[in-house]
DNA sequence: CTGAAAGCGCTTACAG
DNA sequence: CTGAAAGCGCTTACAG
């Protein structure tokens, strides 16, 4: 009856002896035509096996009903990190409430402009973005809206941030204030968007506020005291293995990211060295495994899900053309004080 | 001189002075056409703000360059669960690595049957899914080809799991063992996709298991002492509250997914109950809180990032036409013993 | 209520 | 090397 290849909307209408436009309306507007016809079409594609093609669909309609998150890192990091979890978490609750899907999208090729070039999305959600970087040109030729968490707030770039400068002067200044002064900081690597080192990215504006709550306490952070690792545990786990190896150990490790922080953890743990009381760690983000984990860490608390969300609605409200109240939301962190990081007497 | 209409291979063929087809080439082929008209064209479309649109490319061609995970539970909870995150990371991992995204489908208006039929991806992984259900039929009739995870194996339905039955065995007889004999096992509910009770499906499965170990033992399973729970954080809690409030307390729970024992204990925790001195509990699925988490739970460690991989992989090789060796694969699981379960002295 | 036809933006077999 | 034209499977303004 049919061969290997499905029938289409034109093997309906011939079948039913109704018109094409009679078929689709069967299946999009039934008011549009007679009961009799609606039953007879459907009748008629229930026994051929036929169902409207999505993508031809969306394609006549332009429309793809899904939205893109651009992956960070790899698959395998950006999914290792709950801190992006929490984000995609917080976007794809937005998608299922507006009925689309969420597509994930991993650098095509290793290249991310070539993944958005390619993207079948409706909009995009980045991280880290800044607007110097190539994918910003592509979306824009492509008028495909975007929105950014964690990057560098433009004029043509909707965004959600904390305000990272202010958060980690209070996160080293905790730290400073607890008489630690042998500090070495793990910073965040730029991430694989980046062009060149950029003023306005969050790791910068995070060392800004280190640094600011070093001025204060007139103290400067030297360059050799400044490591950068990857987000991920297991560049945490090295670095902490390294920073072990220093013959000047320092009192206090200040990272910017909980799974480095983690990881710094666990290379202690290895080296039989103990956090806080030989050695203390803060972290960033405050992921729920930050308060699990023993010791449980002194972190900024950032709402990871709330971001996601936010951006996620902000997309939807270009994508139905509405105005944004303000294309640069700011929402709140918390710091949070646990049991990573000791007072340091000296 | 660009209106705030994205140009087409249109525009650039009639500005450039060549054909349609010659502008596809520059983009897709430029063998075919001289350097110079590549040239050309390469420039037309830089000036006029020109990129191939990536649907029509591939309506065109009939693909999507999309793998879709359909999601077992709302967003919120699947995202919640580690062992669904890792399985996605499985399928995410494989997918970067053929150029692919991948697209998380959450049901559609409440529809999983709606979402499967709107889907625009080259084929679907699923989990826990039988035959009899709604969407197979829609997959099929859509000749959308898919790999279920956690599913019962069916001729139609290549599938990947681990021995269920064996594994829930053997974690009830150690329970059985340490001298619990008051047991009350928290199993999952029926998931979302399921039209009724199905004898093949893993729940069952599993309940199978635990029954064959009590009847080795001479014991009997009552129905009373068989709660049930959706596979969320907060279903265990509230199912490990119930438990504590029963007149007769047991000495032990055994639940069919960590995440529900990990609620289970922080009940015990509310109510002041000490796991495992006064009360036992035991996982499954083995995710990395399992070992975190005070008492490390004793659990059956099952490789998800392992099945969510082999899954991505089956699917790829089912689209590229090779044959599968196998399409029922089962994978190895493990005994995980540690602190939640305690000897039980009557 | 119904249908013929143009259109969505590409690809590609075919002819020159 | 190059281009006219058919085709991918739908939607929908328009006319009857």
């Amino acid at each position: 009856m049919q061969g290997s290849k499905r029938p289409t909307i034109n093997d309906i209408a011939r079948e039913s002896g109704f018109s094409k436009t009679a078929v689709s309306f069967a299946f999009n507007d039934p008011s549009r035509i007679s009961e009799k016809t609606c039953q007879i079409i459907r009748e008629t594609a229930e026994r051929l096996g036929y169902l409207p093609d999505p993508m031809a669909r969306n394609f006549s309609l332009r429309r793809h009903l899904s939205i893109g998150f651009l992956l960070p890192q790899m698959v395998q990091y950006s999914l290792q990190n709950p801190y992006t979890i929490q984000v995609i978490q917080g976007i794809g609750t937005v998608c299922e409430n507006h009925g689309y899907t969420l597509t994930l999208i991993p650098p095509l090729h290793k290249s991310i402009t070539e993944a958005v070039r390619n993207a079948t999305v409706d909009g995009l959600i980045t991280m880290g973005m800044t607007v110097d970087m190539d994918i910003v040109s592509v979306m824009q030729t492509r008028l495909l809206p975007y929105v950014t968490i964690d990057g560098a707030p433009d004029e043509s770039m909707p965004s959600i941030n904390i305000q990272d400068e202010q958060a980690s002067y209070e996160l080293m200044n905790l730290v400073l204030e607890s008489g630690h002064r042998d500090i070495v900081v793990v910073a965040l690597s730029s991430d694989a968007f980046a062009k060149e080192g950029q003023s306005d990215r969050v790791p910068y504006k995070r060392m800004q506020g280190f640094r600011r709550a070093f001025a204060e306490h007139n103290l400067e952070l030297s360059d050799q005291d400044i490591l950068i690792s990857e987000c991920t545990l297991e560049d945490g786990r090295s670095i902490g293995k390294e920073i072990l190896q220093r013959e000047h150990r320092p009192t206090c490790v200040v990272t910017m990211s909980d799974i480095v922080a983690i990881g710094c953890i666990q290379a202690c743990r290895d080296a039989h060295v103990q956090v806080p009381a030989d050695l203390s760690v803060v972290g960033f983000d405050n992921i729920d495994e930050a308060a699990c984990i023993i010791p449980a860490l002194t972190t900024i608390s950032q709402p990871a899900k709330e971001k996601g969300r936010l951006a996620a609605e902000a997309l939807f409200r270009i994508l139905n053309k509405e105005e944004l109240t303000s294309a640069h939301m700011e929402i709140p962190y918390t710091l949070i004080r646990r049991d990573s990081l000791s007072i340091h007497q000296s």
